[in-house]
DNA sequence: GAAATACTGAAGTATCCACTTGACAATTAG
DNA sequence: CTAATTGTCAAGTGGATACTTCAGTATTTC
């Protein structure tokens, strides 16, 4: 049947998210853009790939957002967004909670019984 | 030339942590894993997955520091490691000190010249 | 308007990856 | 010892995906 669980729709943002971030040039171009807004072209000069494949990632990178683009005449314009990595910290933050909650019944666990 | 770069040999943990969370399944695994330790087929049950699938998804897990099993008798005990979240955390709190950086160079950039 | 610049689109390719099946190994239970 | 339980190994499949090339399309520049 081949199956692979695709099929709910409710909560995909951090499934992009997580998988855009698991790419190392699209993280080396939101490095770069740590720096600045700056063109497509200009962000893939030290990539070594395609602007091609650079526009692609970039798509990948705005669907999750994680970065922003803009087209004023032939240049479109990168900058990064905010939103992405706020959902990011926003999961780390519930299932931080959720780890220590384990520590925590861990922790009372090994107290109440000695051994 | 088909290049795909997958050369660097420094930097793989966080390549491998986001593409191990970037899986539905495993961040699942990692949900059940935070009530408790258990072993693989009960980790599995309510996964909808094989077997198999699920001890892929543990290999995948333990190799970027999300989880830890060990073995006794022939029941293999699952539970959540924090170092792979620590590293998360980490890789985090340095981003967004980037991020931070660039708006405010934007705003020094906005106060400077007027428009 | 011709040439350069900056990107876009379509199509193809190699690789990866989540998953399966089926056969097997090891441990525990009756 | 025989069964059942629990997990493991090897191999294969289909779909995703990170690239590529090549042929456009706008927009500037001269």
């Amino acid at each position: 049947m081949t199956a692979r669980r695709t099929e709910s729709p409710p909560q995909i943002d951090i499934d992009r998210l997580f998988h855009a971030l698991g790419d190392p040039t699209r993280r080396a171009m939101l490095d770069r853009l740590s720096e600045g807004p700056m063109s497509v072209s200009r962000l893939a000069e030290p990539l070594g790939v395609t602007l091609t494949a650079v526009a692609q990632h970039l798509r990948v990178l705005e669907a999750c957002g994680l970065a922003r683009t803009e087209k004023l005449g032939r240049v479109r314009t990168c900058r990064i967004d905010s939103a992405g990595f706020d959902a990011l910290e926003r999961w780390i933050r519930d299932h931080r909670t959720a780890w220590e909650r384990r520590l925590d019944r861990l922790a009372s666990f090994l107290a109440e019984d000695g051994g």
